[in-house]
This record gives structure tokens, sequence and C-alpha cells, in this order.
DNA sequence: CTTGTCTGCCCC
DNA sequence: ATTCTGC
DNA sequence: GCAGAATGGGCAGACAAG
């Protein structure tokens, strides 16, 4: 008689058997199920591994540790243990189309000729990731391919699949916070609501699992927004044009700029200022400029208030694309010269905590007002989001008209009366941006794509003319239905000219029209320009030719004097 | 020392 | 970021 | 309508390679 539930371990076996069922179903109640069983029989002392492992993570989101390892470092690991150079795996990457499958395969193959195997734990899988996560310095790279070689290893082929997608941070079973909340509520016999409500306000899934089953519903509920721990954002569907704004945010509505910088959650406590981005991480040493702006212009104790960060010329006092705002987002050392070089303006739109009151359940229109009162404006420091409210259509077009010739991307349109709603994209507030003229590009290339498209040529690499010569512009990978995939593969694979790895380059053939938002000056691609979120509009085989780079130097200016829209 | 490669629940 | 897909 | 998957450009940092 085994007595699992008794014991303080657990087999990694167990986990992995679960991945594969949850594998196998595309019925989210039925994975509902499979984790909610898995739950209940989970000893509580490996509860917080267990759920962390099922949503993919090695450290809860609010960590700032991370693995550091991706598609490069397993390759090398599993050449370690092949003894293939990477080109040959590499190949069966391609045919697979999952680095999980090829970990299996060559651990298979690899324990026909071992023997002995050592049970792995979940905890001890944990452990060794971890231990992966904290090699740093001369000689880690060694260190995290050997270490990962070992724990593969002594893995069973099941194991490796899962393990070795952990490891890439993609575990592809169809599972996501949704469906892990609602195994929650099964298992713990709790509420929906309240499972929701305490992850909106820590997105630390260890810590939440284990108040379920230890405090149930009143544990959940007692947790509450608390100033310098960031809440989730909430997030805006995108409209198509203004009049279906207004349909679905109702007239009248508040409209404002959709500002082209990042977007900044600011806490206030203490006469001290934390700032997060939009997937929580501190960034508060990055931006000590607008720290100070803050703690200048924004009179209160306590406060939550959201707002986009903009970056612009000191001297010519003109928005500067985002990718110069980029150089700022990440930096380490020498923050306060970087400062100075490339300023922001934070653009604030929304308070969602003031002097000891939660407003998230408040009317926008009374957010917006508690935002007016307690921020002084400051120009090019801490200013307002512009906003217009009405229900005229006409008066929104022109106000939407204003924004794009001010280079900013379009308006935000909102409801007056909607609460904020936490990490989802419920409909109380859509995105209004143009369409650009779209560029009809030929197809030079292409990547072996993964996952669900690992049949398929599923990243296309994109040229225009330079005189008698293509130069590449970027690559393109969305837009397209599988049906599309299928024909486009079957079209490109006899034009192939050469493969190196998963890369392929393919006769000059294919044209196709690309639609994205922006043109954008590129290190990268010969051509001296990428598209900003490039996709597939529709084929133009009605073409042989694709536009020349003169063009796209042409709407390049353009863009930067007269922002050119279409309705 | 310089240059190239890889990574990031990165930012958009 | 955008887009497609299954529920 | 939602959640999940698969993919885009480009940035700094960390390390490897030369």
């Amino acid at each position: 008689m085994k007595q699992k539930t008794l014991t303080n371990t657990m087999d990694y076996q167990e986990l992995a058997d679960v991945y594969e069922q949850l594998d196998k179903t595309t019925k989210n109640l039925e994975k509902r199920d499979i984790i909610a069983d898995f739950l209940k029989r989970t000893p509580k002392s490996e509860l917080a591994n267990v759920i962390l492992f099922l949503n993919g993570e090695i450290f809860p989101s609010v960590s700032e540790e991370v693995l550091g390892i991706a598609d490069k470092m397993v390759l090398k690991a599993l050449s370690k243990i092949t003894g293939k150079n990477e080109n040959a795996i590499t190949n069966v990457w391609k045919e697979k189309g999952d680095l999980g499958l090829v970990a299996e395969q060559v651990v298979k193959k690899k324990t026909q000729t071992t023997l002995s195997q050592e049970k792995l734990t979940i905890s001890y899988v944990m452990e060794i990731l971890r231990a992966i996560a904290r090699f740093e310095g001369e000689n880690s790279t060694q260190k995290k391919t050997g270490s990962l070689a070992k724990l593969l290893s002594s893995a069973k082929p099941k194991e490796a699949r899962y393990i070795t997608r952990t490891a890439l941070g993609d575990l592809r079973i169809g599972v996501g916070f949704g469906i892990i909340r609602d195994a929650i509520v099964k298992a713990f016999n709790v509420e929906k609501e309240h499972v929701q409500h305490a992850y909106d306000f820590r997105s630390d899934l260890s810590e939440l699992v284990l108040l379920a089953k230890e405090s149930g519903n009143k544990g959940l509920k007692n947790v509450d927004l608390k100033v310098g721990k960031p809440l989730r954002l909430m997030l805006y569907q995108k409209a198509q044009g203004i009049s279906n704004g207004f349909t679905r945010v109702g007239a009248p509505a508040a409209i404002e700029y959709k500002y082209d910088g990042m977007r900044v959650q600011c806490h206030f406590k203490k006469g001290e200022v934390t700032l997060f981005t939009r997937r929580l991480d501190d960034v508060t040493k990055q931006f000590p400029d607008l720290v100070g702006a803050l703690k200048e212009h924004v009179s209160c104790k306590e406060c939550i208030l959201e707002g986009e960060a903009v970056a612009y010329n000191s001297k010519t006092k003109e928005y500067v694309p985002f990718q110069i705002l980029g150089k700022r987002i990440k930096r380490k050392h020498r923050i306060d010269e970087i400062a100075k070089k490339i300023p922001v303006v934070l653009y604030v739109f929304d308070m969602l905590y003031l002097e000891g009151k939660n407003l998230l359940l408040e009317p926008f229109k009374k957010r917006r007002a508690a935002l007016e009162r307690i921020v002084r404006k400051k120009a090019w420091q801490v200013e307002l989001a512009k906003q217009v409210i009405t229900g005229n259509e006409d008066k929104a077009q022109r106000f939407y008209n204003e924004a794009l010739e001010k280079h900013q991307e379009g308006v935000m349109m909102k409801k007056l009366d909607a609460q904020y709603q936490p990490g989802s994209r419920v409909g109380f507030g859509v995105k209004v941006k143009p369409i650009l003229e779209p560029l009809d590009l030929v197809i030079t290339g292409a990547i072996w794509g993964e996952g669900k498209r690992g049949k398929w040529l599923s990243s296309y690499v994109l040229s225009c003319k330079k005189g008698d010569v293509l130069a590449e512009i970027g690559k393109m990978a969305t837009g397209l239905s599988e049906e599309q995939f299928e024909e486009v593969t079957k079209r490109l694979e006899p034009l192939i000219t050469k493969t190196s790895g998963k890369r392929v380059e393919v006769q000059p053939k294919l044209v196709v029209e690309v639609g994205y938002e922006e043109i954008q000056k590129s290190p990268t691609y010969s051509s001296g320009f990428a598209l900003r979120f490039p996709r597939l509009i529709r084929f133009r085989d009605d073409k042989e030719e694709p536009d020349d780079l003169e063009r796209i130097k042409r709407i390049y200016q353009d863009q930067k004097s007269l922002s050119q829209k279409q309705a």
C-alpha cells in the first residue's frame, strides 16, 4: 500500500503524466479537472513548486530571478548528452518542431544503454533548475548547460520532454492563469472571484494556492491592494475606428491621446515612489528623473496612479521614437547620464488609490477627477493625458486626427462609468489606431516553425527592391490562417536555394502585401529599415516585383513630418 | 582589449 | 505588440 | 468574447570568442 499523500515528496514523473494528459485534450474544462485532481493529491510541502511548474515557472513572477536558458543553451546541453554537434541536433529540431521532443528522443536512446534510474522528485528538479539560474560569471554557460545535461540524463524520456519545455519557458500545454484559477476553485472549494481578486493584487501563484488551501475564501478575500505592491494592469481592446469605438464603450465617452511610450504604474508611500512596468517589473532605478518629478508635482501621502512615459528631445521639444526610450528601460549603468540625454514626460491617465481609499470600483470619470485634483501639471515632466469627453463623432474624429498630427499612435476611448478591472481586456476601454498604406514585399527566406506550426515554414523574410538588387526589411509571421501557412509552405519549398539550420533562402517569387504600424530605422536589416508589428494583409500574385526602397524612404519621411492616415 | 552571440514571464 | 483558434 | 499560442523589432547586459 503506497502512502503518497502522507510522504512529503512527490515524483516528477507524476507531474510529467499530468502534463501529458493536459497536452492531449483541447477542452478547458477537462484541463481544469485534471489540474484540480492533481492539486488535491499534492502534499502541502510540494504545492508551491507544483503550482509554479504547472504555470511553466521556476520562480514566482514577482521574483527578480530568471533562468537564463533558451534554445541555444538547450542545444548545447543536448549536444553534450549525445556527443553529436549542434548542427545535427538542430536538424532533428527542425523536423520535430519542438526541442522538448528532441530531448525526449535523445534520452530514450540513451536509457537503452544505461540501466539504473533514480527517481526524480519535483522538489529536486526545482532545486536543480534554480541552481542553474544562479550560476554567473566566467564559465557560467558551461556550468549551466552541464547541469542541465546532467539533469536531463537522469530523467525518463517523458520527464526530459517537460523539463526541457520548462527550461525554455514554453510548456505548450494550453494552460494559463485562467485554467489554473478554475482548478484552484475546484480543488479547494473556494470562489472564483476571490482567487482572481487575490491574484490581481499579488500575482504570486505559490502564495495564492497555499492561501486557498489553508485559509479558503476568508484568506483570499483578505488579500488587498497595498501601496508598494504592483497590481495587474487593465488592458484595452482594439476598435476599428471612432464609430466602432463608441458602440463598444458607449457615448459619451472619454477620449484620450494614445501616447507612444511605456506604461508605468506609480506608487507613492511616505514620500517614496516606486515605478512598475506593464509586466510588474520594478523600474524605479531606471527613471530617477521621473521619481523626482512625481515627488515634486504630485501632492499626496499615499496613492497609486498610472501613466505613459514618453521620451522627447530636450532641445527641440519633439517626441522621439519608442526605440530611443528603449535605451533607458533595461539600463543598469550610467543611468543619470542617459536620463539627461533622453528625458521623459509622464502623461498620467488613471488613479487607482488615494489616501487610504481604493478607487478601483469608482467610475472612471471620478478617478480622473481625483487625478486632476492632486497632480500639478508641469510641462515636459508630469502632465495629464490630453482628454475630451464627447458623444459627437465629428468632434471625436477631429480629436483623433489631432493626436495623429502630433505623432501619437491614436486615441483611447474609455467608458465613463467603468470601474478599473485589473488584468483583463474587458471592453471598458478601446484603442483606435490608423491603418497605414501597406507595402508590397517579396519573400526571400523563411524559418521552420515551432509547436503547432512545426510542420510549416512559419516566419518569412521580406525584402524590397534597392535599385537592381533586393534588400531585407524584416520578417513577418502573423496574419495568416493555418490554411495559408500550409499553402505558403507548399509554394516556398520548391523555391529553396539554401538551407542552414531552421532557416532557408528562397527564390524571390512570392509577393505579399504587408501591414504595419510604423517604419523604423533598423540596425539589423540591409535596407536600413524595418517594420513595427508586420502582418500579412493578402497575397499579391498579380505582382512580381516588390516596392522599391525609395518608396519606403518616402513613407518614412512622411511619417516624421505629417502623419499619413486613412480612415 | 574588442567583437559577437545569446537572453529576456524585456519593452512595445 | 498582432493575429488566429478552440471553447 | 476570452484565453492561449506563436510570432514581429530592438534595446542593454552578460558572457564567450578572438
